[in-house]
DNA sequence: CCTCACTAAGTACAGCGTACGTAGTAGTCA
DNA sequence: TGACTACTACGTACGCTGTACTTAGTGAGG
């Protein structure tokens, strides 16, 4: 018979070897490096089962020996950067190291673009994602608070830092698939703005980009949102 | 010839009716209404353009008279619901109508679950969005700030919304997909997880969980990381 | 009235996820 | 040892997707 019954299943659950057969010919970390390659190559929609089975050398349904479906790779990418991040002996500043483990985040997003897509709180509870997690509550130990609003915490910042991220990468990442250049595609969205903009119908808007002419500095607007986050949760203001 | 060339085109700076031909046999709106529709009762997958097409009651092809690629479709979609937001005068008081505002993003979500998924600042600048942003910095009016906070404030209270309620919807999206129902989904991963924190290797983590056992009320989630929020734009604390 | 830009629709193609069937392999047990 | 059986590997096939291209017909402008 073709696969099991259909029982809900966690990738991580499963076995890599089960005790019977031959054994498989690479391991979950090897579709996972595999799928991860193409998508930081050719971007997430060039992962297919079939171009990740031809990466890997094998028969495109070989791959779901390893993979039950296709929703169970985007977990193991995930999980396998995951495991890109650095932890480090919690310095006693934990806004300091909050910080810091924003700044690694925002680097890990800009070396995989497609992360901030798949970031999704049903991933949260993969191995590496696990290990993620403790740090950070490690680096909030010398935090007065319960456990509860310390979870709070490293929720808004990871949110925080996955919005941000994104806005930055969505027009590049947008182009990918469209038949013209982003500064194009730039050009021709600004051109429409100035246009209602000078309609008169939105006069605070124009007002502000008036104001803040020249194109943002979005690591600097990450940094200031951060900064409030952190003193949003800082017990001594 | 077929379609014009590739030239960058935003949906909304083409008119609706060209001058020459017979006259369309819909209007924009309801292009978007018909996407809608089926985003609402069958999920964000289900608006395929065949779906849409047939939903509309015209052959597939018909609709790239309306909108030149799927993605643009996206954008009607986005606008369309954009358009239900109600806009009020102004209390006077920034904070109670930011929140305002926030619960009707909230409610928003929730009426159309596949919104936070498409939510893009690419999307920001179609008609109806620009009528909430103006709506939104006529809110702030009383804020004493420049024009680059205010846009700070709102770009951060629309994120956290849209973060917290994509996590809430998350996982019953999700069970759209699946062979399963979402309760044997979770308990699955909950018996994961147990198992993963009585390994001893996440200390802070199981002490999290064994002090907040329960549901999480995610709603109060949200009203408190809200209320953070528009503390750290205070500048009356 | 003629012209031609436009709308409408059908056909076709490459690609997708994956159900299913088959062949071969290697641990387990009689 | 041989039989059994769970497992791996993989090819075929199906229904679905977005959309390029083609053809036919419509109706306003010159």
């Amino acid at each position: 018979m073709a696969g099991r019954a259909a029982e809900p299943e966690v990738i991580w659950a499963r076995p890599e070897r089960a005790g019977r057969g031959p054994r498989p010919a690479y391991r979950r970390a090897d579709v996972a490096a595999a799928a991860v390659g193409i998508a930081d190559r050719d971007g997430l929609d060039a992962v297919s089962m079939r171009h990740v089975a031809a990466e890997l050398g094998c028969g495109t349904m070989s791959l779901y020996n390893y993979v039950p479906r296709k929703e169970d790779l985007y977990e193991l990418m995930v999980d396998a950067v995951s495991g890109e991040h650095e932890l480090w002996e919690p310095s006693g500043d934990w806004r300091a190291d909050m910080l810091r483990v924003a700044h690694q985040t925002r680097a890990l997003m800009h070396r995989h673009p497609w992360l901030p897509r798949l970031m999704s709180p049903v991933y949260g509870f993969s191995p590496n994602a696990l290990r993620y997690l403790e740090h950070c509550l490690a680096c909030l130990d010398p935090l007065e608070a319960p456990y509860g609003t310390k979870m709070e915490l490293v929720a808004m910042v990871n949110g925080v830092v996955t919005t941000y991220v994104a806005n930055e990468l969505a027009t590049a990442e947008r182009t990918r698939s469209l038949p013209w250049s982003q500064e194009q595609e730039d050009a021709a969205r600004t051109a429409y703005l100035a246009g209602r903009l000078a309609s008169g119908a939105y006069p605070r808007m124009a007002a502000a980009f008036a104001q803040d002419a020249g194109p943002i500095d979005l690591e600097a607007v990450l940094e200031r949102a951060l900064t409030r986050v952190l003193d949003a949760f800082d017990p001594g203001r």
